[in-house]
DNA sequence: AAACTTATTTGATTACTGTCAAATTAAAAT
DNA sequence: ATTTTAATTTGACAGTAATCAAATAAGTTT
């Protein structure tokens, strides 16, 4: 019994450490009355592992993270390459014309699209994306027409045989498309089968189609295939792809641009 | 005992940015309420935060510091009885089975109650919302299938013919609605005539309707009708309503909780 | 303009903090 | 084993921070 309330500055000191992991904040007050010492004595070692970057003092008590550098609730997906994929949304944005109708595939590339088109440019867009469609409500003079269907959540967008019905009642000037891998020989590919069924009626329906897709998805191959090479106009991408990808793919008539 | 109810700066700024993310916007009397704490407290804690650009203040409470959001119309209702809102969401979800088909309406009450569907139940959602299809991402035991048409940015849904043809293959549970205006003469209301028409649809489609809907919506009327109140299965609301209006409801044969 | 809601300021109250010298404990030296 | 030395812990105290109720000021709504 008394033995176990004896604990040198060591065990204390693993005590907090193990409580406020466990409990996220602990209290000056409790840990005296748990570990039989004066306050002193806590607020003395609480300044010590604080010292330590191991927790962070706050009046009364301390906590395990600092509660005012607070997880800015960033997309960590969307972090990645964010400022080539800004730049290719950028470039895309500069392509279109007033009173444009056009078809925005889903991915975060072409988030970045949306959010750099020109305020006040009067566009039609159709997209299956949600967050895309969220996106373009800040913009007064587009319309925003969503596609139906199944929710795919890691997406967040849909898919099936309703959004490609509606689909079949338009026609675009040009589709947006993102893509998660593209193959010299294979051809533009995702990783679901479905999307990959939605994305080539999309091309089907518009006159042209120009694929936002920065240069580490070059090589790659998804589940399900889109279309070849031959369906596509142009890709926006970033200055890490090769000479010799260029080459080929403006061999096969597509016009690369490099931002 | 009364130590753990006590919560000190930290954890109190930890929940109040916890809730701003969850909620887009808190107000400070909910807040005074919900951690027990005089308003001056919430409003320097409010401070506080706004100077480490955590939030954004505004006229009696806070908002996210998100600059895609500029969807100032639902914000602004978001504002109006959110302790109330959520507790007709939490109600609602308790209605909820295995396996229902159900219809979710647009509207900042049916936000609170897919909300509060609980975790792990099977479930397939149909909806109009887009920010409601959202919300139900992190649900995998929900499958959701998002309606399209013509984006309505003040309420983030969509409207149309292709949304009401969806509907026609489908035959539902239960309808979740929220509506601007309750009338007991002229019936259901809200502010969108195409909007309207798509709840009405939805009305025809689905076994049940249940609305949602503060009790600031009595008495209001709208510019769209949606049906009379002989279609209404049952209404849930707050404690704000008047027996008069209740004994009205009962006497057409609607069912009447109140939260 | 009045009625209402939300903000800010003030002063009192309570709780928490750091610092001190004194007391206790542990370790080292005799 | 006993004394000396160093480290740790403690209780006391003055200063600081947090909170609230009440009064006043500033917006908002009607």
């Amino acid at each position: 019994m008394t033995k176990d309330n004896m604990m040198n500055l060591a065990e204390r000191h693993q005590f907090i450490l193990n409580r406020i992991q466990r409990d996220q904040y602990i209290n000056v007050v409790e840990l005296c009355k748990e570990l039989k010492v004066s306050s002193v004595t806590i607020r003395k070692d609480l300044k010590l592992l604080e010292e330590k970057n191991l927790l962070f003092r706050t009046h009364g008590g301390a906590t395990v993270n600092n509660p005012y550098t607070v997880d800015r609730p960033v997309n960590e997906k969307e972090k990645i390459q964010s400022t080539e994929k800004n730049k290719i949304g950028v470039a895309a944005a500069k392509l279109l014309k007033e009173n444009d109708s056009i078809v925005v595939a889903s991915g975060t590339t072409l988030l970045y699209f949306v959010r750099n088109i020109p305020p006040g440019l009067n566009l039609t867009v159709v997209t299956s994306a949600l967050n895309i469609a969220l996106e373009l409500m800040g913009e007064p003079a587009v319309e925003v027409i969503q596609l139906g269907g199944l929710l795919r959540k890691s997406s967040s967008s849909v898919m099936g045989a309703y959004a490609e019905q509606v689909l079949q009642d338009f026609y675009f000037n040009t589709l947006f498309l993102g893509v998660d891998g593209i193959d010299l020989d294979y051809g533009l590919t995702t990783t679901n089968a479905m999307e990959a069924h939605l994305n080539r009626k999309m091309i089907n329906v518009s006159q042209k189609t120009i694929v936002l897709a920065d240069s580490t998805k070059f090589g790659k191959r998804g589940f399900g295939k889109i279309c070849g090479l031959e369906d596509v106009d142009q890709i926006i991408t970033d200055k890490g792809i090769s000479q010799q990808i260029v080459n080929h793919l403006e061999g096969l008539g597509v016009t690369v641009t490099i931002v």
